[in-house]
DNA sequence: TTGACAGTCGTACACTGTACGGTTACTAGC
DNA sequence: GCTAGTAACCGTACAGTGTACGACTGTCAA
């Protein structure tokens, strides 16, 4: 008999860690990391904050859970695919991860240990790419270099104060633009005048970086030296 | 007469938004930045809590302040290179920077106005590649790109528990190895004791993917449409 | 019936950022 | 030389944090 079976329908369920760290995913989404207290986490789980604890080691293994949770929403590579395929499928994914949870790419900078999600993540992409031909070394350079995009592209989506295109216009006119006399910031001036007057979307941008990786990589995949 | 002039040789100099701010990130260096609180600030200059916020807004903008002066430490490019070299130098410069001071790219996340060093970093990247023929456009892009690769790759390396390659091979042997069954993860048990047995280094992950985005762009650098 | 034990939680401690008000030290105006 | 004003400094206090500790429950095994 496990100590997390139900014992009823009348009131809730026993805590578990799974209940846990799934709430606290929830609140971090819905009010903000910056709200995610141990007190504050029990109220919402009709407890004290130090039940949490015969869950959660301590605060430090709840984010290890969250930030896993997060990792398991990433789609994993189709290896049925072509590479590039599979490829760029998860990296879309995972900036779509990254992008509706802001706090997440924060969190993943601080934490050292990889969860089990994320190692299941990487076992996937590394057997999608060494099954397409890609050496040991090879294969490395190109987990490196994939992720360090994706990853650093979710960083700077997140910083930015504005959420679409519509958004981005309407700021660069009213915040950018008066901190960017042309005297000063000549060329930051005329990019941000010119791309306000176009239909410029920074959502496009991903799929731009993306796409030359992956072509520059196909042309390496099958050279031993790199 | 300014405030902030000397008052003489005996007991400390006033302090002044300058001294907090460059104290601040010596901290932040030699203990973390979780030991940066504003008692500690204090006690490190010879001054109460208090007495700091005449001079900080608040700890918002002390953070702000500590990132624009690593982003000062950053290499801006030599615009009298070709503009691969310049991009190589500044990117490898960045790269340093962040790895000297591991816990910025986590501040940098959560930071949405750039500071004065990052504007004018930006300014001078522009600057470098519209005289290099990139279309605003492109130019855009090549930011972007190259941007996302940098932060990316320090954040990646900043949630690395180790410092160079042979710290790398214990690790492997002894931690990750062991979490790594070949049942499990076959592919990445491969990988691991491949690159362990090998002279794998991870800092020169860092080159293979610079030159690649950089040789890509290359070939993009005068074309109009993308 | 008794013992063990897993789960819950109230209290307490050391810490955080910072609002508020009081105290200095210096400068400008007369 | 005196006084008013002000910029800098800081002690105290408050609401919040993570979590160590010990007490209290309920359930099951012997």
């Amino acid at each position: 008999m496990d100590a997390n079976s139900e014992r009823g329908a009348e009131a809730s369920t026993p805590l578990s860690r799974e209940k846990v760290v799934r709430q606290a995913l929830a609140l971090a989404d819905s009010e903000g990391i910056e709200a995610l207290s141990m007190r504050r986490l029990g109220q919402e789980l009709n407890a004290g904050a130090m039940s949490l604890y015969h869950h959660v080691r301590n605060k430090e293994e709840l984010l290890d859970g969250i930030v896993d949770l997060v990792f398991a929403e990433i789609e994993l590579p189709e290896s049925q695919d072509d590479w590039r395929a599979a490829m760029r499928g998860r990296a879309v994914s995972a900036r779509e991860v990254l992008a509706r949870h802001p706090w997440a790419i924060t969190l993943m900078a601080s934490r050292t240990a990889p969860g089990p999600a994320n190692l299941r993540h990487h076992e996937a992409v590394t057997a999608c790419l060494r099954r397409a031909g890609f050496s040991i070394r090879m294969a490395t350079h190109a987990n490196w270099l994939l992720d360090s995009y994706v990853y650093g592209f979710a960083l700077q989506e997140a910083s930015l104060p504005f959420a679409d295109a519509e958004e981005l216009a309407d700021m660069i006119h009213e915040v950018f633009l008066p901190q960017l006399p042309p005297e000063e910031y000549p060329y930051l001036n005329e990019s941000a005048t010119e791309l306000m007057q176009s239909d410029y979307d920074p959502a496009d941008e991903f799929t731009y970086g993306l796409s030359l990786i992956l072509h520059a990589l196909e042309r390496d995949r099958l050279s031993a030296k790199p």
